[in-house]
DNA sequence: ATTGCTCCTGCAACCAGTTGCATTAATCTT
DNA sequence: AAGATTAATGCAACTGGTTGCAGGAGCAAT
């Protein structure tokens, strides 16, 4: 990722390979409030709004995803693994993968009956989780 | 509604009031902040807490429906007109509402899948409109 | 009409996230 | 290695939404 960004033109500053490291080292996904408490820890000046920033850019250069879990609630991953949607347990909050396939056939239906190109883009779906319920 | 609440031993107080009237009022869908700024400009004293605290309330109660928009951004709608989700088109802005029956055999292919009961509530889905397409 | 119970409200402080602006520093050039 | 360029950062103020708490008001009983 860091040689991607040099090559585009980007600079490479602490704080950026700060929240580089923190995302790469959670290999399932991370929210802006802890890749900030990481690095601040490392690098007390670090700044939120440099992470969300540094996310921002991250993002628009398809370097990693952002899920919405709803009510303006956002979990980052790399784009190395595949894409994937998320399963929130509304009960013990468990967040599990699930297939981009799982999504295929509503996306057909919709387009068939509403002329609609739906976008699901690391979606989150809510509900209750198997072990939850038992 | 106010029939409702009154029956089930909670206050009408002029605030409540004035929620429900500016939620009836757009038989569409509308915003907490709209809802407060149709209230204050009647009631100054009208605070936008009491706006929330009043929406969670006729959440709760089942007499009005919240959709989540993403990014936090929520609109509500009494739930009078039949449940329903909406696409949200990213180049327009329009929203427009779809059967419930379209997530049927989502919900279906997660319960077999993965044993996790979602839940579709008024669920917005992102994407690009028919107009905006052509 | 008055009283009292307790629900409801307004306020102020807080939360996660965003933005404008002045300062700092990564990189390029020499 | 030093200087110039300008992208990136830190700060502080702001957004929409949430919450604890003390005071105010709806409603029922008298």
């Amino acid at each position: 990722m860091t040689e991607t960004l040099r090559e585009r033109g980007y600079r490479l500053t602490p704080q950026r390979l700060l929240v580089l490291e923190a995302i790469e080292a959670s290999d399932d996904h991370i929210s802006a409030e802890e890749i900030h408490s990481q690095a601040h820890a490392r690098y007390p000046y670090m700044n939120i709004s440099t992470v969300y920033r540094t996310l921002d850019l991250l993002k628009e250069q398809g370097l990693v995803a952002e899920s919405d879990l709803g009510g303006g609630r956002f979990l980052y991953h790399p784009v190395g693994k595949a894409h994937h949607h998320h399963l929130v347990c509304r009960k013990c909050g468990r967040v599990q993968d699930i297939e981009v396939s799982a999504l295929h056939n509503l996306r057909q239906e919709i387009k068939e009956r509403y002329g609609f190109d739906a976008v699901f883009d690391h979606m989150a779906i809510f509900g209750t989780c198997k072990a939850c319920k038992g």
